[in-house]
RNA sequence: GGAGGGAUAGCAUAACUGGUAAUGCACCGGUCUUGAAAACCGGCGCCUUCGGGCUUGGGGGUUCGAGUCCCCCUCCCUCCGCCA
């Protein structure tokens, strides 16, 4: 959610944002809504003042015993007009917030601009892609020779797009969560959360997720709760209504969570394997800071997150992202892509994001500033990693030609000591 | 699922038979001070066209006027039932 004061005081500065990232938000309907919805409560706050001195003078004939038939008659009238006003503010509130939260974030300046992903600018890169001695084959194929992956009766069980696990393959998703908690909580200072799986619709509105894209998400009947897409929706909304205390403050979480995604509109890309799937575990980091430290922030928390694929000795780049590729509540993101072997390029493993003030905004989440003030927060949040895709580039990435595949040194203590993936005995 | 109790500002506590939210702590600014504390003054939720208006978990209703009376909902607590 912008700032609408902003919107209503500069709103060319917001227009020139909202057409660098090709957003079609209709900003004339809301400035004309909302100057009405003004002139409306200025009206109905002149009755209400009038209503509260009348009231007060109504008060004081009664204790001196005098007659307010007629002035109470009045009060009728007024409270009656006010009432009217007051259903249609509540209305063009409506219609109001209903816009409002269509409206995208301003990107930050430091956002390269574009016109699509195409435009993406790629900022560093680390570790140097494997050489193979044979043709690297993809992890849906390594992981079915193997006997650890199984997409078939995946299919069976659930439908398309879903993964089935066995043996070294459930371990290796398992070591993993526990490599990348045991990483940020002991050494990169984020504290441990295990939030909720479901949230209810204001959480998802909360991190901007509803209204404008409420088809995305698998939602329960009758209860109408939503599984989680990411742990960004629970851990930021676990300060949804609050006002922080500026002494907590960079507050930073870790949480491991199941993530589920309806994949609508993606339909024949990566049908097979685990890439692209309705159900993959993630590993997120969420933080809240003052608006001055977010981009420092910022770029602390990519660090975090790349410095998994480095103790995995995966290569991977980031990627800035321009104003067109943007998602809607960022200010700003950095995408980190993993090597994929299969498919000779670098596919999106995290995502780290500073959304400013736009969550907080819709939130309500708010610190009390050093000046004894309340001010939106700042969140931020990344992928650390996605953990479905890091057992893709694991699998790709350490493959050997007679089909197994070794385990990153630093990754074997969390595999019961495991050194290499061979084939199960079913 | 059933029965009962509760929700007031960051926290804690008030508000006769309805009369327009009081107080303490914490915090911020100021005065005073070498500095600090104490004391005192102001602020301490939101909006404002700067006149004010709104805010007692949320939403309706009654009333000239609702923290207070009535209805619905949410959450928390206690007990019963069910359950991993």
């Amino acid at each position: 959610m912008i700032d609408l004061k902003l919107l209503r005081e500069s709103p060319d500065v917001v227009r020139r944002a909202l057409e660098a990232r090709r957003s079609q938000a209709d900003l004339d309907a809301l400035l004309k809504l909302d100057s009405e919805k003004r002139e409306m409560v200025f009206r109905a706050d002149e009755l209400r003042k009038k209503r509260n001195e009348e009231s007060e003078r109504i008060a004081q004939m009664k204790k001196a015993r005098a007659d307010a038939t007629a002035l109470i008659n009045d009060m009728r009238a007024v409270g009656e007009h006010i009432s009217a006003l007051e259903a249609e503010i509540k209305q063009k509130d409506e219609e109001i917030r209903a816009r409002w939260l269509m409206i995208p974030n301003i990107p930050h300046e430091t956002v390269p601009p574009g016109k699509s992903e195409e435009d993406n600018v790629e900022v560093r890169r680390w570790g140097v892609p494997p050489e193979f001695d044979f043709e690297p084959i993809s992890h849906a194929d390594i992981g079915e020779k193997l006997g650890i992956l199984d997409f078939e009766r995946a299919a069976k069980i659930t439908g398309a797009r879903f993964t089935l696990s066995y043996g070294a393959g459930a371990l290796l998703e398992r070591a993993l969560i526990g490599f990348m908690l045991d990483l940020h909580t002991k050494r990169h200072g984020y504290t441990e959360v295990l939030p909720p799986f479901m949230v209810n619709k204001d959480s998802m509105t909360g991190t901007g997720q509803f209204p404008k894209f409420a088809g995305d998400y698998f939602v329960c009947q009758p209860d109408e709760y939503i599984l989680v897409p990411t742990a960004e929706v629970p851990v930021t909304n676990i300060y949804r209504d609050e006002i922080l205390d500026d002494a907590r403050l960079p507050i930073k979480f870790a949480a491991y969570t199941p993530c589920f995604r309806r994949e609508a509109g993606s339909y024949g890309k990566d049908t097979r394997g685990m890439i692209r799937v309705h159900q993959f575990n993630k590993v997120e980091l969420v933080k809240f800071c003052r608006p001055e430290e977010s981009y420092e922030e910022h770029e602390k928390l990519t660090r975090d997150a790349e410095e998994v694929l480095q103790l995995l000795e995966i290569p991977y780049r980031v990627i800035a992202l321009c104003t067109a590729d943007l998602g809607d509540a960022a200010a700003k993101c950095y995408d980190i892509e993993a090597w994929i072997p299969s498919q000779k390029t670098y596919r999106e493993i995290s995502s780290c994001s500073n959304f400013e003030e736009y969550q907080a905004r819709r939130a309500n989440i708010r610190y009390r500033a050093k000046n004894g003030k309340p001010r939106f927060i700042h969140t931020l949040n990344g992928s650390g990693l996605a953990v479905g895709r890091t057992v893709v580039a694991i699998l790709e990435n350490f493959q050997k030609a007679d089909g197994t595949v070794d385990i990153p040194v630093n990754l074997r203590p969390y595999m019961n000591g495991i050194e290499r993936i061979t084939p199960r005995q079913a």
